[in-house]
DNA sequence: TATATACTGTTGCAATTGCAACATTATCAA
DNA sequence: TTGATAATGTTGCAATTGCAACAGTATATA
């Protein structure tokens, strides 16, 4: 199942999900997951997928961050504490809910596969902690060009390779990116140009290096 | 002592760094702290302070992390991984290094003291995050404007103050913004002129709302 | 299949920004 | 104290960007 039970095996998984109260949930899709920012969870997308999104008072808005299939997200992890912020489902999403207060506050410190939860928790938060940087890394960027490379490289080194198949829209990658839409499409079609990349539909390649 | 130790007593605390082999390193003003990237650790500023800072190739600055008295960075936490990373002291500075795998690998997992020392890391982790959300609720803010009053924003809401001690230079602000100093330098004289805020030296007041 | 809706590509133009260069002031270290 | 170094403030100008408006294409849904 999902990294939060690595090294657990099922019965002790079952247990943990009885002592921290949890519940699963099925969202629509284009809907919204909870009213996330009243409640201190920590959430796991069992099936589907789902954006974090947050729409600020000028109207722009910002892909946060994209949940797959296993993703964790919650209130703190994700700081949904803003009221901006929204979870909504692009498909048809099942969730498992956990209260992180029970989890944080918990006494049942003997279990040892208690304690490789909270461990579990530590390596994702962890994990996360690196892709907000690497967000950062491409943000600090001070034009369209750098940002857009920075994107490829990060996505490139990761994966191992020069084709990049864009996980969203272009739309969206202009929101992760914090640009205009028309004007990142501008930068990409110089980039073009000047043979620095390819693309067809979602599919980028690199040309350089 | 730090967060790092919450609720753990002094004895355990000596046994806790005895078991992860701890070491205490001090470094003069103004020289880089370890060859971080090379080593997986968690280092926690016992006295002094310190800044996590990435110059890319075009020489552009950003500062990644201020680390004051107390914080706690890491390859795992901060990733210093890149090496266009550096942390710089900016005082003579005290720092407590642990080895990231031994902390995680330690098979201590009946020891009380060491399961509060995970939690505990999970509750700086989660901080870190929070952190890193408000550094990217800033960035993807499109004008200097913005982001500046974003900047002021969340540190009034946390201190519950109108009344902003920058703490660092401007120069330091410009590059946490990723802005243009002389830009930042010529959006910050339009506010002042527009009755926005009223500035002297480091302390900034903000007179709207 | 038809039709609405979302996504993509393009471009002119105005606004914002980065850059460079310089003067002034503050801070640090010998 | 003094000289060096870093931080700050200012401005013109060119480059980059956001915005708006529109057309064409793809995708979803009744």
């Amino acid at each position: 199942m999902s990294k939060l039970f690595n090294k657990i095996n099922e019965k002790d998984q079952k247990k943990l999900l009885r002592i921290l109260e949890t519940s699963i949930l099925s969202y629509p899709k284009n809907t919204a997951i909870l009213s996330v920012s009243t409640e201190n969870i920590i959430g796991i997308v069992l099936e589907g997928n789902a954006q974090i999104i947050r729409t600020d008072y000028n109207g722009n808005r910002t892909i946060i961050e994209e949940l797959e299939e296993e993703a964790v997200f919650g209130t703190a992890i994700s700081s949904l504490t803003s009221d901006e912020c929204e979870i909504i489902a692009k498909e048809n999403t099942k969730v498992l809910i956990i209260d992180y207060d029970l989890i944080i506050n918990s006494e049942n410190t003997n279990y040892s596969y208690y304690n490789q939860f909270i461990k579990n928790l530590l390596a994702i938060t962890t994990e996360t902690i690196e892709e907000k940087n690497e967000r950062i890394e491409i943000l600090t960027k001070k034009t369209i060009r750098d940002k857009l490379l920075e994107y490829f490289n990060i996505y490139s080194k990761k994966r191992g390779t020069k084709i990049i198949y864009l996980p969203f829209s272009f739309t969206d990658l202009a929101d992760y990116l914090a640009v205009d839409r028309s004007a990142m499409s501008r930068e990409l079609k110089y980039l073009k140009e000047e043979g620095f990349i390819d693309t067809k539909g979602r599919r980028i390649t690199l040309l350089y290096r």
